[in-house]
DNA sequence: GCCCTTTATGCTCACAGCTAGAATAACGGC
DNA sequence: GCCGTTATTCTAGCTGTGAGCATAAAGGGC
């Protein structure tokens, strides 16, 4: 007798507040003290019509929120995937990545706001790079790999080390958001890599006492941190070709809250007057003829959205080129 | 009671023969004379650990092949997703593109290679925009435009149209291969609109005749041409950043061979010199000291992939510009 | 053997876009 | 009025790409 699927439906929530990332998390589960979960709902093959309204209806449901932007991520479908109900049924989670401006959250509402770099604090390179990699990231790796045994194996590991965390020639590359915390999990440097027998649990501990018995980055419960991870990539992919910032601010904005917001999401410092170039000159925007009351200088002119954009290019998005610092 | 769930594999399983991209299909749902169909298995909760695992064995028993390239797509999940065990199960198709070399299939399985273009006869423009476009598609998107009623719902059309068929001073965009297919089906340009009472039936019948009883290109089953045209959009994108080329090529190979492999699926002629600029500046292949039995003129040099790339590289693949034709 | 066709391969020029700053304008606070 | 701060404009230099010219190396017909 053929256990039963069920289908989860799971919201990587994102919001910007200021400079800040963040994600909707749910207190989560095993007890209360566990770490938080991704908020999620179950598919009813009743009521759903389609996938998405499915989400966005529990969503509605449980934080009154309407999602303004909203995407399918990817299917998760392995067996063990940590927790989620073992034995009878078997689930199937299919993840989504949607944006809202933040807003305050309904009181009585067992959800909050949390800053998406708590859970993958090394990518967050606005102030050039974390310490936390040099410090810590970087050694713990080069002991994963020289636990492999000496040959091609050894150099795989580093390859994909040197690749994913942007050592060799080839620089740091902000998409591959999955593909860093996939070899932290096999290096065992997650704290989700100790939990239920996953094969990684198998393969390679020897890092692991460098990264302190929790890993690095906070856990979020199951294989939340994994979503989480596909959609911030996702999330950076999508910016250079899609006018998705705007989904995250205000009506209006100057240019400098457009460039943060971005900053923030690519985890990356930009250059200020390119980046108003190429805005300009996608014409993504267009002046309003107000300014924001002064923010400690000159008083910068508010902009808004130019939605025909969509109509006339057939890709607009905010460049994202790879540059280091310079000045703000 | 609630319906139960099904989940269905689908598999977009792509080869090039010389300089045809194909497709596999199975003779299709709807009696023996119906449209072909992508070949898919049921996940079988019991014995598959991973969707992907679940993909692969099916794939072997059913057609004998092991799949090279294996990659998820997209879950669709519709409830009225046309067939499908309609009344008491709810069906999800998690579908995948998959690439292997092509090969003879097994005799027995009632399985086939088809060109991929006679399904998406407008992607092809290896010999400049087909005639298809310009006779048929345009004049009957202009029609559907003209149908909607003066103002911004026709300039939303009118937009949408020159965004996606490339009208405007943006030129054709290879990878908008879902848009463009999306469009047709909603202006009931595709014979896919008729069938089941889908939302699209009701919007916009006028410019059907034009397309003769059976809408442009040739119908697949269900929604499976909605899902091969997620994987060559798909396929597209990724070649530029990824050496997926390679899974569709002999062991060594010619630069020729491996230009035109790119355009089969780019569905677009390339600059030769620069395409070879590309290629080994990128150092995605070395040379073997053999050469290739004169193919007409000079012998060329044979090549061999350079898997290595991966691990030195962040996003290696093969430039794709947008040349327009240029002499050979 | 010579010429012609065909394909491979090497090289160069022009231009567009991007990187990185310098320079200038407009505010508040002292 | 001077200073620090932020906004906005402009420009020089570099690099990658688009396009084409030129040359090399085969085979076939005569």
């Amino acid at each position: 007798m053929p256990r039963h699927v069920t289908v989860g439906l799971h919201a990587t929530i994102v919001a910007v507040t200021g400079t800040e990332p963040r994600v909707l998390t749910v207190s989560g589960g095993g007890g209360d003290d566990g770490p938080p979960a991704l908020p999620f709902g179950p598919l009813d093959p009743d009521r759903h019509r389609t996938l998405e309204l499915g989400l966005r209806a529990w969503v509605s449901d449980q934080t009154g929120m309407d999602l303004a932007h909203v995407e399918q991520l990817y299917t998760f479908g392995d067996r063990d995937r940590g927790g989620a109900a073992g034995g009878e049924t078997r689930v199937l989670s299919v993840a989504y990545l949607a944006l809202v401006r933040e807003r305050e959250l309904a009181a009585g509402h067992p959800a909050a706001w949390e800053a998406v770099y708590r859970f993958l604090p090394w990518e967050d390179r606005r102030g050039g790079e974390p310490a936390l990699l040099g410090d810590g990231i970087r050694p713990a790796l080069d002991a994963w790999i020289e636990a492999a045994e000496a040959g091609p194996a050894r150099r795989e590991r580093r390859g994909r080390a040197d690749i994913t965390f942007g050592a060799g020639a080839a620089g740091w590359d902000g998409e591959r958001v999955l593909d860093r915390y996939e070899l932290l999990y096999e290096a065992g440097l997650v704290a989700e890599a100790g939990r239920a027998g996953g094969p990684a649990a198998a393969g390679a501990p020897p890092g692991r006492a460098a990264a302190g018995p929790t890993g690095f980055g906070a856990p979020l419960a199951f294989d939340h941190r994994r979503i989480l991870a596909t959609a911030l990539g996702r999330l950076r992919g999508k910016l250079k070709y899609r006018p998705l910032v705007f989904e995250l601010l205000p009506e209006t904005f100057t240019l400098l809250q457009l460039q943060r917001t971005v900053e923030t999401l690519a985890g990356v410092r930009l250059h200020k007057q390119n980046f108003r170039r190429l805005v300009e000159r996608g014409a993504l925007v267009e002046g309003t003829g107000r300014v924001e009351p002064a923010t400690g200088g000159r008083p910068a002119e508010l902009f808004r959205f130019r939605r025909e954009v969509q109509h006339e290019r057939p890709a607009p998005g905010v460049g994202l080129p790879g540059l280091p610092v310079s000045g703000s």
